[in-house]
DNA sequence: AATGAATGAGCCTTCATTCAT
DNA sequence: CATGAATGAAGGCTCATTCAT
């Protein structure tokens, strides 16, 4: 809240912008410091490097994600099912401008091939935790079924969501996103 | 076939090799002429800029990507719901790689942003006469269905390929893949 | 008049445009054979570098200019005064055009400042040449003033044609060549 | 005045050497760097092109190249006539060089042919000044001439001094310069 | 904290020329 | 004669980072 976290704050919001809309390695600390109005020097008081702040623009992308996300889903309160359809409708409203650049994590993900660099690891633990928190609404939903169909489940409509992202970003349409939509219901109603 | 066109193709597979591991923007002219071991105005003798390769690149690998997967899926003759579950196993055969990078047309879709460049229209493209290639199957095998429950269909089967795609990708696992096959069988089943 | 010469005056007119509207220095080799729709390769066939088509270009534009100045200047028979004056008339045809480059040699010279190179050789030839040309008219209109006198109003013409030269290229107006023009008539009617 | 400032001077004096010396074009960054013995980048860090850096050329050469002339003349108190031919003995004192590289104005004049481009402002511009500064000189020479006369006299005086300087190029001799000088005296007297 | 000058490797591309066909 | 692939130095410029102030 105070001046300090204000100016780091810039710097990350600025370039968070920036790396979605333009990709990772073709925006440059240059035009970082010029969109937030500082000085070269002042962007590495922040950050010892790009990388650093690349890793906080994904942990912090995701956190607002996930919590937009959890916000938007807290009017159908206790009903996972309806939650996981609403997923999409989430998804789809993130989709309707007319440059949908996808999810920010996938795109990174075809920026840096090298498994084990902390890119990556931000990536796959994210990931991990949205395919997971989809099983937690699908064990909601059917706690009587077996683990493997849950799993199934879960899964199928973990792929489904990733898969209407990518074919979004793909098209600039939301019609994916219906037919994943769709999909899940059937999944859930069987 | 002569001398010619090799030393052209050999440019294509060295940076194709390079684009796909690395990244498009990453890989730089340098490291291409080195790794084909030609001389700098060389590239320029067969491409007259970066993009043009990289657009050989997408269209060439593409048509391989597509000669290959059908020569696959020859064996399954003309039952075209084996050939769509067997999209899966061809998927995973690539996956399995420890470092699977995932497909290069999304890859590439992460990393050019404007909608309107030749990039951007050929992954489009490539991705539309995929959702085609798995609508004729679907066609073939329900030829009763109503056009919007093939519609849906497909969709699905097409969302679920990419889905396995980006998530193989990010956990560098086949493990997805085969979620995605089990969901097509029902998709086809039902 | 055969096809070979045909196709070696092809590439000096071709680039001799080119070198006069863009520079010399800044046409390229590649821009000349794309315009003279010719091979790399066979530009080197008929010259054995780039200098000796500009020497070529000099050579044969103040063989062309020369000839044509004189046709003009044929009408006015054996006045020398008239055709003094006449000189910045045909003068101001030529820089009549909306972007006039003025002198070719004078451009050659801003571009080439080794005095012992053989474009320096030549533009001195040619300039030596013009204001010999100008000398020999005064001696004719004024057969019985001193040779120093001749020398003064001669050496003067000669200035102020080149000064008329490069200040309409500066502003790209014909009003410079009027007002040596006057001032011609003013030195010859002394 | 200060160490920042140096450097940025250091680096268009340098520039400045080199770019009169040996045309525009031919001048290469890397020269100028290695001439100013600074890194690439730094170069980059005080000029945002080699334009910029040309069109400071242009603008401090002017101001300097009018300031030593106006210094020069000075001596010559309130005698227009007197100013007027000391203009063309200021010029010979620049010209006794043996490589003698005429006016750095019309040399990046037969550079840059695009007329809107900014340096053919800064060209055009500066010699509306020096036509105008002479002009001021005729008039104050000849107050009772009519408009049209001192217009005519001023305009000769100046192609007089372009054709002096560019022959003085040509030649390698300050011999057309006093050629010139005679000439404006014959001009002033009349 | 904040500044912006300095770095030099690197970016993509063009240069004039050669040479085997 | 004509071709166009090959060369590698050079073109102008940007990169992420450091550091003295």
């Amino acid at each position: 809240m105070t001046e300090k976290t204000n100016r780091k704050n810039q710097i990350i919001e600025v370039a968070s912008k920036l790396f979605f809309e333009q990709g990772y390695h073709v925006t440059g600390i240059k035009q970082i410091i010029e969109a937030a109005d500082i000085a070269k020097g002042t962007f590495y008081c922040h950050f010892k490097s790009k990388e650093e702040l690349g890793l906080e623009w994904l942990r912090r992308g995701s956190e607002k994600w996930i919590a937009c996300r959890n916000a938007y889903l807290e009017q159908f309160g206790d009903e996972p099912a309806r939650k996981l359809v609403a997923l999409f409708d989430y998804q789809a409203k993130g989709a309707a401008a007319c440059s949908y650049r996808g999810c920010a994590m996938l795109n990174m993900l075809a920026e840096s091939p090298d498994l084990g660099c902390p890119m990556r690891q931000a990536i796959r633990g994210y990931k991990k935790d949205f395919l997971a928190f989809i099983r937690s609404l699908v064990d909601q939903h059917l706690p009587n079924a077996s683990d493997a169909d849950r799993e199934q489940r879960a899964g199928a409509i973990y792929l489904l969501s990733e898969g209407a992202t990518v074919a979004a970003q793909s098209f600039c349409k939301t019609g994916p996103i219906e037919i994943a939509k769709k999909q899940v219901e059937k999944i859930l109603a069987e």
